[in-house]
DNA sequence: TACAACTGTGCAACCGATTGTGCAGGAAAG
DNA sequence: CTTTCCTGCACAATCGGTTGCACAGTTGTA
């Protein structure tokens, strides 16, 4: 690899000079503009080919304020779940010739609001977040409004109307699963849910909740305990369950990192898994197939689906917004239907 | 959120105006220039500091052809490994006030290309790569140092000399590993190795030689079996291996994954895993201890430390080349010591 | 034949910063 | 009292494109 720090690629400006005519003109020619003559606009491109030309994306990104990066803010990549969610995020961006500025929250309000501020003086076009745990105001997402900079949610969304989201509806997805448990003959179900702060825990207690009202149960909520999804929290969530006098047949983890604590701790405390209690969870993650005991049930969340989903809403969003649709103040918001799986 | 496209940030422009000064005193006051005047200076400050003043990026990055972007590819993110990897060399950007634009390569060689070619067209700043499994010239990475922006290897790095690079030395690795497992009286060592194109490949099986040869035996190569990483490929190369008769005692897998795939089928063909056969793999990855069997004895890469690591290398890199450095022309090379972890 | 419309191209402003150069006024040096 | 130097600021070029406007020449229309 030789080094040739005086190289310096060729402009239009070269091109206009060797061509003997305006820079304007090679401008619109390599642009198309129909008011260049074909001979011309062919002698240009030619020489712009022959050349290697390539534009400038510094000097367009400059003049025109768009940049052609997304800038994407996960809670953690670490999670199959976003790894996967980000493969659908970057294969619909090649698709449109986008690229990605990428961050990671870790699940801290206060590292996202700093990555998402960086992103905004990187001056993306547009944001893609899955937020943080701990996310509770949305100020540092109203400043990208502000900027008229677009701001798609994926998954973890907040609650709130105003903005762009797309999320896979896990209030359908609990009642079904609850449903298909009952229908199995079973009735002492319990959750193992996660902090009642976040959306993603009430979407579920409720359908949780609304799967036993529909059985004209009544909802024991003692067979429901919270884990902050540490190992600890998630242990002492099943201790209590365990601990119950009448104990619970199905235990429905809130998410499969929560299951596996559960699991590997049932197993050390003798619990015949999948036999005296079935153990069920959400996400349906490809790992659990190498764990001892996979979830009986999961229900599948489509990550890639939604990341894809989300940078598409994104392109029909900067789309409208190029043309200049600024009346369109409606706010895009697809629900992905979850899937049962049964293992 | 409303929205407000009239909205323009404020610029020096504004300040100068509002001022009474010139531009080009406003920016040498925001940059702390000494010729101007203290008053003067502070006025300034406190103006910018009042419209919530931030440098246009764009601007800046045109005038000066620096982005403050470092462009990063993976072969996937998927693997633990790797996103262990992106949260050192994350955090070591932040450390340094730099952003990361972020693709996969999906060990594909066409999609390395691809992926490299729009990170060199938004004039990233420096290139940090760890090479697809097919990569085997390095054309793409050339054109690069054409574009006079420098590249760090990581992990999976070129055998060429000229390039900067970060990695762990399997070599030493693995022959203190096998080294291990003769002193604790096992005679019998297996490799299931990845595939010979593969320097990482080449790198163990030297080691595995070596450690062997060190003590006096003979290398017997019928228990050196190679997959290509696919679940089948790994399960024909461990049927070879159990239809010896000569069993091996230990049985040594490329990483992880490889790992975990054998002993599922270990286990599904009736073998004791760690009583009739022990297992043992490379990378140490955290989803192991969810798993059946995780490895007797693992190597620890360092994922976290390399990113970091290269990242690190990267801005020093940087850093003398705007110092005008170019007379240095030698390639930094960090090795990376890897741990032997027992379990 | 005269006037409108269209075609093909150049001129110049502009985006928001940085930076070399010039120049006035005051201070220090001779 | 003149010359030199320094301080503090303004002017203008520049980065590489895009785009509104002007204008000459050609073609079409009444």
């Amino acid at each position: 690899m030789e080094k040739n720090a005086s190289y310096s690629p060729p402009t239009i400006k070269q091109i206009a000079r060797q061509l003997n005519v305006s820079v304007s003109t090679v401008s619109r020619a390599l642009n198309n503009h129909p008011r260049i003559g074909a001979g011309t606009r062919e002698r240009i491109q030619e020489l712009a080919k022959q050349l290697g030309y390539e534009p400038n994306i510094q000097a367009i990104s400059f003049k025109q304020k768009k940049t052609f990066i997304i800038g994407v803010v996960l809670p953690t990549i670490k999670e199959d779940f976003f790894s996967q969610a980000i493969n659908g995020i970057e294969d619909a961006a090649t698709q449109h010739h986008y690229t990605m500025l990428f961050a990671q929250s870790h699940d801290n309000l206060e590292t996202e609001k700093r990555v998402v501020d960086a992103m905004r003086k990187q001056r993306v076009d547009g944001l893609i977040i899955s937020l943080s745990k701990e996310t509770n105001n949305y100020k540092h997402l109203e400043s990208f409004e502000k900027f008229d900079i677009p701001v798609v949610c994926f998954d973890r969304v907040p609650s709130i109307k105003n903005v762009h989201k797309v999320y896979c509806n896990l209030y359908k997805g609990t009642i079904e699963m609850v449903t298909w448990f009952f229908n199995k003959g079973y009735q002492r179900i319990a959750l193992i849910n996660g902090p009642a702060t976040l959306a993603a825990s009430n979407e579920r207690l409720n359908g949780y909740k609304d799967a036993v009202s529909n059985r004209k149960l009544k909802v024991d909520m003692q067979l429901v305990e919270a884990s902050d999804f540490s190992k600890e929290s998630t242990i002492a969530a099943l201790k209590k369950l365990l601990a119950l006098k009448n104990k619970p047949e199905v235990i429905i983890s809130f998410n499969d990192y929560v299951h596996m604590d559960a699991v590997q701790f049932a197993k050390q405390v003798k619990i015949k898994v999948n036999k005296q209690i079935i153990f069920a969870s959400y996400a349906n993650l490809p790992i659990t197939s190498y764990t001892i005991y996979p979830p009986v049930i999961s229900i599948e969340q489509y990550p890639y689906r939604q990341g894809e989903k989300a940078m598409e809403m994104m392109m029909k969003v900067l789309q409208q917004k190029s043309l200049g649709n600024t009346s369109n103040d409606s706010y895009y918001t697809e629900e992905i239907v979850p899937a049962l799986v049964i293992h």
